[in-house]
DNA sequence: GGCAATATTGCATTGCTATGCAAAAAAGGT
DNA sequence: ACCTTTTTTGCATAGCAATGCAATATTGCC
């Protein structure tokens, strides 16, 4: 190696002085740093992955961070990875899109770990990193293997708490406007709201899509309240379609609660903002992370998962101004 | 190698099986995918890095991701990356920090390039990079050598804009809220908004700092307003904050535009929403990324850049209601 | 079938760092 | 100064895929 043969040592004593605590004397130290630097020399990490198996690298596999709270995780969770040693790769997909074709790239680096924030893995996705012995953890999702870690907010109790709340405020029509088809998320907080509200009777809920986007949230709302009975508590699947609605509904003239409750999801920062005050669940993305974090160090220390491993975290109700309606008498 | 043996063919044929357009017979590929299905095995890159001294990997250094503009440009520059073949790795750094303690990890993987979208890169820091040749790329940064490129939006002609702007809409008493004190990017768009006024005789100009958050622009919006003498031009080094002073002004029974005129930079999605109608400075984030994958490919490549690699992106003016007073009679 | 042309395969090497082991050097003790 | 103990150093090797080259197998054609 050229650093080598400029400090007139060994590759060995080159190895040595970059590696902490290893065996080197101060004068061979400052040679190799010395020439290091004239060189702009640095250790690389890549032969290292080849001998020990080790990247230090963990996946992130996600997208959709025009929505804050993925834009947040991620940034969280690419800290804590730093934080704990290892470096983060990031892999960009659309929200709902199975990660099958890209699986093999991130293989292909020898990741330590993958984290998939809201990309969807198949089972033979899963099957494929299981085998390699890639521990994988899934942000809401319900899959797992022995490799395979889900992390999920409890969608459904959070739709359950919305539809209570609606109930307990006055709320008399109905509406939900949902995340993508078939998305995990969106069908649980649907479920969730669906069944809190059925127990008490009501079987009407008009349905409809927004692509969990402002301005599709915004739309979707629009048609709601210019139909001929229109709803007056409108749960959305995330914040942001929420603040979508809420402007939809100022837009026709309608007074937010009085007129029209709304509720979203997530507890996104604007939320919390004054013009828009908004009751929702909030997610709590530091507990996820937490517990990623540790069931993802777990399986790379090569502790196999116990069967099933789902885990639930609790997404606690956030009541604003949004539902502040007082009780009405009828 | 396992799957070589378990096929019962040399390691060459494994290797060429998995190369597009290497000589193997349907048979043999047929035997090594075989092996290589039941073994769960797919090519590392790992070794092809070495081998080739290229790890098709980009490093993407940024943080702050609060600010959807930045988590957009993020996921964009992301999507751009691994469209173009290559992978990401992404470093989380908070605003302002220097890079420079990551930056022997980051060229420890080899990355092929790095995209700094909004940490601080010390001159030694550089340096280094193009000691080893790893070329970068830099956002809102004048900072530039022989592998360093940078590339800023027009930030002093934003600012001198808004200033245009404020004057013609009667603007009297003008303040800045600043993002942090001695970022480039605030500190520009403070040059031009300052020259701006100056020349039309206005000598003071009230400045605060918030930290580019919402919170914060809230807070110092909200000082600004409690003055003796409030301003009735606020001028707000990104639109996160700008929302937040648009907050704080209706808080303090301001009408906007009439009784203060807001604007902000970035235009992030929020800003055109209904209930804030902000009016602002676009930054062209997908120029930026054009420009810098386009600069970064030819680095990569080996073209060295020529002297001085800075490149200016025009950065329009997007009026809207928050700015619309008519023309005051005095 | 026999020969040339083509296709396929295996061997051996490259790239760079970490590390066990043995050799050499330095330090410590009397 | 000599021997023991400790520290430092270099050698050699492993890890895995890609590839030039030579060897072998297959095909095509008369």
């Amino acid at each position: 190696m050229d650093v080598a043969r400029l400090a007139g040592v060994s590759q060995s004593a080159v190895s040595r002085t970059f590696t902490e605590g290893a065996s080197v004397s101060p004068k061979t130290r400052a040679k190799v740093m010395k020439a290091a630097d004239e060189l702009g020399y640095g250790p690389s990490i890549i032969p290292r992955i080849m001998l020990t198996h080790r990247s230090s690298l963990i996946a992130i596999v996600s997208g959709g961070l025009y929505n804050p709270f993925y834009a947040s995780v991620v940034e969280a969770l690419a800290q804590a990875i730093q934080k704990s040693g290892s470096n983060v790769m990031f892999f960009s997909v659309n929200h709902g899109e199975y990660i099958d074709e890209i699986i093999p790239d991130i293989l292909g680096y020898r990741v330590d770990g993958i984290i998939s924030a809201l990309s969807i893995v198949s089972p033979e996705a899963a099957e494929r990193c299981a085998k390699m012995h890639t521990p994988v953890v899934l942000f809401n999702n319900k899959l797992s293997n022995e490799w395979v870690a889900s992390i999920c907010s409890d969608n459904v109790e959070g739709g359950r708490q919305i539809a209570s709340l609606f109930l307990k405020r006055g709320g008399k029509r109905f509406a939900y406007i949902g995340g993508k088809k078939g998305n995990l998320a969106s069908e649980d907080r649907f479920a969730g709201y669906l069944a809190g509200l059925m127990r008490e009777g009501v079987t009407d809920v008009a349905v409809t899509y927004g692509d969990f986007r402002h301005d599709e949230g915004y739309e979707a709302a629009r048609k709601l309240l210019a139909a001929k009975r229109p709803p007056d508590a409108i749960f959305c699947a995330n914040d942001l379609m929420a603040l979508g609605a809420m402007e939809a509904a100022k837009a026709a003239g309608l007074r937010i609660p009085e007129d029209v409750l709304i509720a979203g999801f997530d507890d996104i920062p604007a939320a919390s903002w004054p013009s828009f005050d908004l009751t929702t669940i909030r997610q709590d993305g530091d507990a996820m992370i937490r517990r990623a974090m540790d069931l993802l160090s777990k399986m790379i220390d090569g502790e196999q998962l116990a069967g099933n491993s789902l885990h639930l975290i609790a997404a606690p109700l956030v009541e604003r101004g949004s539902t502040a309606r007082a009780v009405p008498a009828g």
